[in-house]
DNA sequence: AATAAAAAGCAACATTGTTGCAATTTAATA
DNA sequence: TATTAAATTGCAACAATGTTGCTTTTTATT
């Protein structure tokens, strides 16, 4: 799979090519797991102030580059959508999210689906979040 | 489904019956849904402090009394366990939770099962949550 | 080089949640 | 009923995550 270069993601999406935007756009890219602006922010504390962290993540999100997880301590988590899916109208990541309860990363399963759930008939979705607890390949012994 | 009185309840699971944890109780019982301590703050506001309903709130998790879901806005929200599946020792509440984009409002589907989600061989899993949005069926038109 | 729009920085604030400790209340026991 | 230990509560203080308003700086275009 391979990536599109920041630069151009943030050009085509009429951002501008700032040095904290590329870097946290690369991050997000390489890391393949869900980050939070917390761990923005421990990354990149010299380059940034916390709160361009929070308005970049929301920015990318409103564009449909990233998605925003709801982690399961309550903390926002933002992981690189799929391109096919996802547009600034509308978010499609309907994967699993799983929580390391050992080390505390979120991955996207992407390869897992949700199974098709049957709700009641005055019930209507619109999106779908599975968050699974247990441990991750890396903390597996 | 006959509901156990609030108090008897308190006994069994070694707790004082206090106003506040039975009206807390009983309220969890009745309403139906998952409620967050800022609910719960709003409503007995006169009768306790706001530290004394997280305590409660956890004290009763831990009991296996009730069960605390985050909520799509990373909001904490608790719900009466199925007796037969929650202690506590182990929390056992697989089900989808569905959270109304209109009212705000969490409810616990029971009726619905999660199907059984297959993860990579080297993932273990220890817990799980269905988060669904969109309409319920009181906002539903 | 001038300019408008986007992005960033800073301060202040809101909300949810936690911790420590002292005071009070419950329920069991003498 | 009085005593007592343990549970519960209240209060103050704090921590973390997140938001808003406004000014300043930077980018990219003209």
């Amino acid at each position: 799979m391979k990536m599109k270069k920041a630069t151009q993601i943030l050009n085509e999406l009429g951002f501008r090519k700032t040095e904290i935007r590329i870097k946290v756009l690369e991050y997000i890219q390489k890391i393949g797991k869900a980050v939070s602006q917390p761990e923005l922010e421990k990354k990149f504390n010299t380059l940034a102030d916390r709160v361009t962290l929070y308005r970049i993540l929301a920015a990318f999100e409103e564009k449909g580059l990233i998605h925003k997880i709801m982690d399961v301590h309550g903390v926002a988590r933002y992981a690189m959508c799929n391109e096919k899916h996802c547009t600034e109208h509308e978010h499609h990541d309907e994967h699993v999210h799983f929580n390391c309860t050992e080390c505390g990363d979120v991955v996207c399963l992407d390869s897992i689906k949700v199974p098709d759930i049957k709700l009641p008939k005055s019930f209507s979705l619109s999106r779908l979040n599975l968050n699974i607890e247990g441990t991750c390949d890396n903390c597996q012994k």
